[in-house]
DNA sequence: CGAATAGTGTCTATAAGACACTATATA
DNA sequence: TATATAGTGTCTTATAGACACTATTCG
């Protein structure tokens, strides 16, 4: 068995590396993205990675609080949904030994990731198929794009991706978009997204173009809502 | 900061306890029932408590391994349904200091946990509830019963629970049973369980009463199956 | 007024739930 | 033959998807 190690506390086994990384999704120039930065450090220093870092226990009420923390210090971000994704792990993931990371994801529009310097958005697709990302990051990304679309097809988790306030038709092609289908009928989509109601007017506000204005919504609760069926 | 700390690996974070909890789901006596056992160490001794235990670095591949680790020391258990549910974390639940523990759940005929001494079955309910777990194992295994219930609702994770073969109506019980509904119609469910594929008929075999008896199943696939809508 | 999108109402095809009906055992 | 459960088939009802129709703006 391991010697004593670590930190005095008495128990007798050598501790994994602790740290959390962040699947930040938001949609920009009309596709999904996801948010990668350049690392600062190493291993893979220079590398685009996701944004994460050591759970510091002295900082750190929790888990949740350190994924906060990281979106806080490397994206400037605030504001968003932030669920727990799943916890990646093992012997070869990290270079500096056995690890374990607790992914989260977070779905934000982007507007809240302006002034993030260092930051690129960059397709979930090709950064987890094409490109290699350092550590086991295609996986995490793979994951988070799982959920991202499993929870779409039942709540109104793709309303975070969008800045209020948005028309209906606005948020359908969001859906489309995540979903990957083509021609959802807006009357039924009306009617589910308005029923559960996750979305309320925006008194008296209009949008322009060359046809009758539309309606503008804003989310009503902070919180993810589901529906009966699918979407 | 924090100083050096730890394994010299070259990280300069102190890093956090990291355990496994596994929630153990099975059939007793009619009743749904989770897997406790009466803890040897410190801190908690002589409490019932979750099987879990530290991460092994030098013996566990990852946290799946961790997790089936403990399954076989400390609940004799090699067999059955096993998947990742959420990572619980925090400075205040383990007494020993900021610790995070992946929580599993696992699902089992019962008939796999014989042979296990020290091994006590209770109610979910009253674990969670009415009794004081150690740690925030009532919270962990709150979270392990509303994941059961929630994917029983569209997938065949009950046929976990029970040992094969089984009637469709057996089955029929157990989806009520953990459910917590009264009259699943058995046409209905009938249809639904071989519809989707996940039960095959054992050759020639049936079961005996004062009527008809009835055709006996076993799962075919490994897995978990999922409907397309709900039971 | 034509074109384009917003928004409402309705019709229909489908599927789930209820339940009728048949099958097969024991007492 | 009565009874109890297994298993199949059908009818009804709820609903989602398709789409018709109205509303409202601009050019």
């Amino acid at each position: 068995m391991t010697p004593p190690r670590g930190t005095g506390a008495g128990d007798r086994f050598e501790r994994p590396i602790a740290t959390v990384d962040v699947v930040v999704f938001t949609l920009d120039g009309g596709e999904l993205r996801v948010a990668l930065y350049e690392r600062r450090s190493e291993p893979f220093v220079g590398s685009l990675a996701l944004p994460g870092g050591y759970v510091h226990v002295d900082a750190d009420a929790d888990l949740d609080g350190a994924a906060r923390r990281v979106l806080r210090d490397k994206a400037d971000l605030r504001w968003g949904h932030l669920e727990q994704l799943a916890t990646f792990s093992g012997v070869e993931r990290d270079p500096r030994g056995w690890s374990l990371s607790a992914a989260y994801l977070a779905v934000v529009p982007v507007a809240e990731l302006v002034g993030a310097p260092n930051l690129h958005l960059v397709s979930p697709t090709s950064s987890s198929a094409g490109r290699r990302l350092p550590f086991d990051h295609g996986a995490i990304v793979a994951a988070g794009l799982d959920r991202l679309r499993s929870k779409s097809v039942y709540s109104t988790l793709p309303t975070f991706l969008v800045e209020s306030p948005f028309t209906i038709a606005e948020l359908r092609d969001v859906y489309q978009l995540v979903l990957g289908v083509d021609r959802l009928d807006l009357a039924g989509f009306r009617k589910k997204i308005l029923d559960v109601g996750a979305v309320e007017p925006v008194a008296g506000e209009l949008r322009t173009g060359a046809h009758r204005p539309a309606q503008l919504y804003r989310r009503t609760i902070g919180d993810v809502a589901v529906f009966d069926r699918t979407i």
